[in-house]
RNA sequence: GCACCCAUAGCUCAGCUGGAUAGAGCGCUGCCCUCCGAAGGCAGAGGUCACAGGUUCAAAUCCUGUUGGGUGCACCA
């Protein structure tokens, strides 16, 4: 659906076509001077100077045309050429009225729906999960669903790492165990039995206690890169245990992803795409691009233009083994050819160290022709830091697992909750999904408030506060609602037609009106942060409504059903825009 | 060494293709519950936008350089 600042930029872009002038100097943004306008245009110096003409004429000319609209109430030129518009209250409380009705809450569709593969999670089998784990899976699940609420169609992918090294350090260590499973009788070819051999709490033991004595012994790390070799070869007793490594991997993941809201369609892994690679060998040797550098099969794609250094892709190492180059590459294929439609657009949700990886990689992809050039997006984000400024580590120096970190802020979420008032009837298994949910507001939204390509400062006790710019505040401001709406429909007021006037009523209609740019912002950019400004303004500017104007109380029974009307609204888009972001919104907390 | 990213209030951070007096949150000061959930609101103090040049009527924003931090640079993914 349109929106007042849509509909303002279309007219002043008119107006500015009509003498001549770029359209795109009509663009109209939310003023930054309330006291002096709702809206601004500030195109009229920048056309000015363009085409050689006086900017105060220029403005002068699109204020009058403004004028001729019926949702501007006032059009006037300020300074150098600033426009400062006023709609109409009028105009306010038809977009107020819109917003509450519309299936989007007052969002436009996105202009160009495409269909899209979204790359995150990336969690590797037998490891568990850790705080670094955690960006990926949130940023990720989030580009998802603001993807498909503005209509692109949507597959998510976990991307497992399942086909290096960790692999053999499993077989390995697992054989030094149990040397007896049929697994790792060389004579035998299945069937295997369906039940695992392995829970995740082993996995969880054998692939540390291989890695650690791989370090220290080379012959040690030489027969899990040789059990990798064999892997990869097909021998099917390996082939059949990492079936059943990724099965119990993949439950104990589901667990973690689930507590934070992530899903995804596809649970593939590199190990599902280990029947394409000879043929994409062949497809790079045929077209030339291939070639045998150190025993290792290489594609150049570095560019003349580079300024920076730019290794070769490996396809096969001196060993005959892939890595992560050649498994990327073939998941690309993968999609491109077996889903239907074909994807458009793939984006990857990976650390921003990552990033030339991705070059090479796209590069790659580009030079044989598996999809078109710019289509392939590397979508990264910072380290996840602790108050010393580097990755978040423990206490003892360690790694904290996702696990432990969910768990954390579960604790400290309930601990909070028993400072706050909650309502006295609220049983414990009430209060335990409550603090569940005010953990996952907490860890998402400070994990997505920031830009995603900084790092930020991890600080559990900030994020899980129910003050300021936080997950928790947002839920309560609309979980305040809801009790709000609630109570009143209880002594039998509706909310009504919506017909605003005081400057609170204005504000907040102003505020619900940026929603639709927010999204195709968020989009746009691939910036999640751009949402959550949009929903923590929103929830400013009710609670500055909440606490200016009287709702349920208003004794003005037409007065009352119009801000209850308003409040709907508002908890309609709040919702909407808290959905998007992962965080769920109780009836009561 | 080469390349990329970053530097904004005491702290954590926004600031869109250059625009008016640079904004939030935390913390600090002062107000507001006989009234819808005070987990809130209102008001205030707090800034040489790292530094130096340049382009422009106009620079936190664009360009160059300096300083200070972070990251990456073929057989672990």
């Amino acid at each position: 659906m349109a929106s007042l600042t849509r509909d303002l930029t279309a007219a002043a872009g008119a107006a500015f076509s009509a003498m001549g002038l770029e359209e795109r100097w009509g663009a109209v943004r939310r003023s930054d001077k309330p006291e002096l306008a709702d809206f601004q245009c500030n195109g009229a110096m920048g056309a000015a100077k363009a085409a050689g003409k006086n900017p105060r004429e220029i403005a002068g000319a699109v204020a009058e045309a403004l004028k001729a609209y019926p949702l501007v109430l006032s059009a006037e030129v300020a300074g150098p050429g600033f426009i400062n518009i006023r709609v109409s209250d009028m105009a306010l409380s038809g977009r107020a009225t819109d917003v509450l009705a519309d299936t989007l809450a007052g969002a436009e569709p996105a202009p160009d729906p495409q269909v899209t593969v979204i790359d995150f999670g990336g969690p590797n089998v037998a490891k568990p999960m850790h705080v670094g784990h955690l960006r990926s899976a949130v940023i990720g699940d989030t580009l998802q669903r603001l993807l498909r609420f503005l209509g692109d169609r949507v597959t998510s992918d976990t991307h497992l790492g399942d086909w290096g090294l960790q692999m053999g350090h499993l077989v390995t260590e697992l054989y030094d165990e149990q040397p007896d499973l049929i697994y790792f009788d060389a004579n035998y070819s299945g069937p295997y039995p369906e039940e695992s051999p392995v829970t995740i709490e082993d996995l969880g033991r054998l692939y540390p206690a291989a890695s650690n004595k791989a370090k220290e012994d080379p012959a040690r790390n030489q027969r899990s890169q040789t059990a990798v070799a064999e892997l990869q070869a097909g021998r099917p007793g390996y082939r059949a245990l990492l079936k059943h490594f990724i099965d119990v991997s993949v439950e104990a993941l589901k667990v973690d992803y689930a507590f934070l809201n992530v899903s995804f369609d596809l649970w593939k892994g590199e190990s599902d795409v280990d029947h394409l690679i000879p043929g994409l060998i062949e497809q790079f040797r045929t077209a030339g691009l291939a070639e045998e550098s150190d025993g290792a099969l290489i594609v150049h794609v570095a560019k003349e233009s580079d300024k920076k250094e730019m290794p070769p892709v490996m396809l096969l190492n001196s060993r005959g083994g892939t890595g992560y180059h050649t498994t990327d590459l073939a998941t690309i294929e993968d999609r491109m050819t077996t889903m239907h439609p074909a994807p458009e657009r793939m984006l990857y949700v990976v650390d921003q160290r990552q990033a030339l990886h991705f070059e090479q990689v796209f590069r790659a992809a580009e030079l044989v022709g598996l999809i078109d050039e710019g289509h392939l997006e590397h979508i990264g984000f910072g380290t996840v830091n602790g108050p010393d400024g580097k990755p978040f580590k423990t206490r003892e120096g360690g790694v904290l697992r996702l696990a432990d970190l969910n768990a954390m802020a579960f604790e400290e979420a309930d601990r909070k909750l028993g400072a706050a008032n909650l309502p006295e009837d609220m049983g414990s298994e009430e209060r335990a999904n409550v603090a569940r949910l005010v953990a996952v507001a907490a860890l998402r939204f400070a994990d997505l408030q920031n830009t995603r390509t900084t790092n930020y400062v991890f600080d559990l006790d900030r994020f899980t506060s129910f003050e300021g710019k936080t997950g928790p505040y947002l839920m309560y401001a609309a979980v305040r609602i809801k009790s709000l709406l609630r109570r009143a429909e209880a002594d039998g007021n509706a909310p009504g037609e919506i017909a605003v006037g005081h400057d609170a009523e204005r504000a907040l209609v102003l505020a619900l009106d940026g929603f639709g740019a927010a999204l195709l912002g968020a989009r746009e950019k691939r910036m999640p942060h751009i949402l959550c400004e949009h929903v923590y303004g929103l929830s400013q500017a009710f609670s500055a409504f909440y606490g200016a104007l009287p709702i349920a109380n208003e004794s003005d029974a037409a007065l009352r059903a119009s801000r209850l009307g308003l409040a709907s609204a508002v908890l309609h888009q709040l919702e909407a825009g808290l959905q998007i972001l992962g965080i769920d919104v109780p009836e009561r907390m």
